[in-house]
RNA sequence: GGGAGCGUAGCUCAGUUGGCAGAGCACCACGCUGUGGCCGUGGCGGUCGCGGGUUCAAGUCCCGUCGCUCCUCCCA
């Protein structure tokens, strides 16, 4: 019986996953760099916590959330996205009581049951920041630093390489948009950070009347879909590509023009701090984002050679959503990207990237006295930090030695000869270089043998 | 959710009006009996995504289904 993995869900082979790793390390570490740490929360949640978190009217909820009764009939959920989670562990383990700021990070499996493709599958991974437990519009601006700094060390453009023809990013080139023929960059990445402010929980009703309103009078011109958000979200309609409600949209009420005097503060404020750190943002009146907890400063950062999806993460203030999960009033500002994204654009970039052997020596044995010598020897080898193969498929000595060729940089071989004389062959694979050892004192000391067949320069 | 294209060897793909299932790469053996990269010869490898239907005959035509890809949508 042959199963095959279930729709939307995809291996990541040894192959691809030298890139993940990557891509993970330089994540920790850029959210190191601004004091952050991991949180690890469970994949599988109460429904609860996502229908009264993320929103019931949300497409994330309402439509793509994976939702199952285990065994005792308790609704239970695979997260759709971090967020909640991590401010239901903030409120469970009383985090906020600690008084200070929380700086938490996650990295991890989502899933949104969605029609698969290209970079969007229905298991994703997301990486994402939470600062709970301040308003400071300078943690808005650092939130924001961090993901440009993030994408800085990720997206290294390199002109000599282009980038993979995959229909997602092989977009025309907009007019007005910049070419990357103009020699290599180390400060413009492409990176463009869209703002807005959507105001707090009192603004809300205010401007979602005014939306409506200003939507109702022209219904006709609205496609289906939007027509059924102005009762239920009329801030989506905001969001609709349809040329009909994209015209609309430009002339709608804008939420910056419906903030309390507090928000429109601290929106200022927000964007002084942009301009002092010198991001490049722009400000997007019809920027709203999916989720219904964003309060305030909601964002994306996008990427001017992503064409049409080009939003590599986005995010914003949710400083509600604390209290709604049962804590105390508690503002709190994060934003979450999509991993599969960065792979696409980082294995487009470093495609022709050869990556030398992995194993730095691979044993030969010929016969069956050297295979059980060889077992011994490979066991000592490793305990002394050389990484070490050798043949189980029975291969001939020439075979075995092509193996050798394009996974290690070190071959050793052990036959008849050299067991009888107490020694083993080793050869340096790039050079040639071949010469025999006593096997007691290579099995002793291995890094200083290796480098006696060294002298010879490699190509 | 709506629309389109594609599923043939492990991988990349040919396969004509329906008429014996193919190539390159990879793998294995040999040339070269204990020395890799190059070359040559041979070999292994297929429920033609799956299930029905039409036909003397289906990889090819029809219906259904699953999967992938693209557009749209949504977003990360």
């Amino acid at each position: 019986m042959k199963v095959e993995s279930v729709r939307g869900m995809r291996d990541i082979l040894p192959e691809e996953t030298p890139l993940w790793q990557k891509l993970e390390a330089e994540i920790r570490a850029a959210f190191a760099l601004y004091g952050y740490g991991e949180i690890r929360v469970p994949l599988v949640e109460r429904v609860e916590l996502f229908s009264r978190g993320v929103g019931e009217e949300t497409e994330v909820v309402d439509k793509q959330m994976y939702v199952f009764p285990d065994r005792k009939g308790l609704q239970l959920s695979l997260r759709p996205e971090a967020t909640a989670s991590v401010v239901r562990a903030y409120v469970e383990h009383g985090l906020h009581a600690k008084g200070d700021l929380a700086k938490l990070y996650y990295l991890g499996a989502m899933f949104r049951y969605e029609k698969p493709q290209l970079g969007r599958q229905r298991q994703f991974h997301q990486y994402g920041v939470e600062a709970i437990g301040s308003l400071d519009p300078a943690l808005d601006a650092e939130a924001m630093d961090l993901a440009w700094h993030l994408m800085e060390r990720l997206l290294v453009r390199d002109p000599s390489s282009e980038v993979r023809d995959s229909g997602l990013f092989s977009q025309p080139t907009l007019p007005g948009q910049r070419t990357t023929d103009n020699g290599p960059r180390t400060t413009d990445h492409g990176l463009l950070l869209r703002l807005n402010s959507i105001g707090c929980r009192e603004d809300r009703p205010v401007y979602r009347a005014a939306l409506q309103g200003y939507f109702a009078a022209q219904v006709g011109d609205l496609c289906p879909e939007c027509r059924r958000r102005l009762e239920t979200n009329p801030l989506r309609i905001l969001d609709c590509k349809e040329e009909g409600c994209r015209a609309l949209s430009r002339e709608a009420p804008r939420s910056v023009d419906h903030l309390c005097p507090e928000c429109g503060q601290h929106f200022a404020d927000v964007q002084a701090h942009l301009e002092a750190l010198g991001l490049a943002h722009e400000f997007d009146p019809t920027l709203v984002r999916g989720l219904d907890y964003y309060t305030r400063t909601v964002f994306e950062l996008c990427s001017r050679d992503l064409g049409a999806q080009d939003a590599l993460l986005g995010g914003g203030r949710y400083d509600g959503l604390v209290e709604l999960l049962g804590g105390p009033p508690t503002p709190a500002v994060g934003f979450a990207g999509g991993m599969e994204r960065l792979a696409i654009v980082l294995s487009a970039q470093q495609g022709a990237e050869a990556s030398g052997p992995a194993l730095d020596l691979y044993l030969v044995p010929i016969g069956d006295e050297a295979r059980r010598e060889g077992t011994k020897l490979l066991s000592g080898l490793r305990r002394r930090g050389i990484s070490v193969d050798t043949d189980y498929m029975g291969r001939s000595l020439r075979k075995a030695m092509q193996v050798a060729g394009r996974s290690a940089r070190y071959a050793a071989i052990l036959g008849q000869d050299e067991l009888a004389r107490g020694e083993i062959k080793l050869k340096n694979l790039s050079s040639g270089e071949e010469k025999p050892v006593l096997l007691p004192q290579f099995a002793a000391d291995p890094h200083t043998f290796l480098r006696t067949v060294d002298h010879t320069e490699t190509l």
